[in-house]
DNA sequence: CCTAGTGTTATATTTTACTATTACACTATA
DNA sequence: TATAGTGTAATAGTAAAATATAACACTAGG
């Protein structure tokens, strides 16, 4: 798994945890991998990965059960308002940073079409 | 100055000193202040602060002169340059973050205008 | 020429994330 | 009941960022 060096390895596993619940890779109540089976997939250590899972069994996303594995949720409304909170908090990131840029609201939704439209395209 | 816990400060320092220079708080040819201030003004380190400045020299956006300063280059498209740079790559992080999460290129552009139509309003 | 202010660099120390390794607690099942 | 597979936790070590501190190199101005 490719890591940012300039993000901590557990955010970015928890980060890519939820994008597979959110995107259904992972589908309500099933199970995980296994810590050290994650562990190997995502080129970490156990307890990296499990202060990753940590936090999202904190965030009540993730619900262990000792000696058998770590489950999605089957709580349906947590998923969607994770999915809901996920999106938000990058709109927000994104519209501060190009907010900070000088950038008005106009010009941020005509550049984020016109990147769109353009992208993968050459310049 | 606020630092986020997941980033470098030395990052955060750079992308700070970016913006004042995109936004014209600090204008072409302008003088910054002594890497000792900077240190004071953000609460960072000396060390920590050059470290942000080397990068942003060694990028040709910061002039330094030993002894007398470090000053904003006063080659105005290497900061219109910058500036598109800097958009760009926000515009990709968001897009890449909000199509992982199963966004269409629809429900993106939809969300960015729903976001900037509400934005600090109560949901 | 001297001094104050500037950028630059180096050393040692602290902090934190990460790793490697081991051990422990629990569950299912053969 | 023994064993393999699971989560959990502790220990020790490594690496990188950041800090505190000091020194060095240069410039401008008195």
């Amino acid at each position: 798994m490719y890591f940012d060096d300039k993000i901590p390895i557990y955010y970015q596993i928890k980060n890519h945890i939820y994008h597979e619940i959110i995107t259904g890779a992972l589908q309500p109540g099933e199970k995980l991998p296994s810590v050290r089976q994650l562990a190997v997939d995502v080129t970490a250590n156990v307890n990296t990965v499990q202060r990753a899972l940590s936090e999202m069994i904190a965030a009540g996303i993730i619900e262990s059960k000792r000696g058998r594995g770590n489950f999605v949720t089957m709580e349906t409304t947590k998923i969607t308002d994770l999915k809901t909170q996920l999106v938000t908090t990058q709109l927000a990131h994104v519209y501060q940073q190009l907010h900070a840029l000088n950038l008005s609201d106009e010009e941020i939704l005509a550049s984020v079409q016109h990147y769109i439209e353009r992208k993968g395209q050459a310049k």
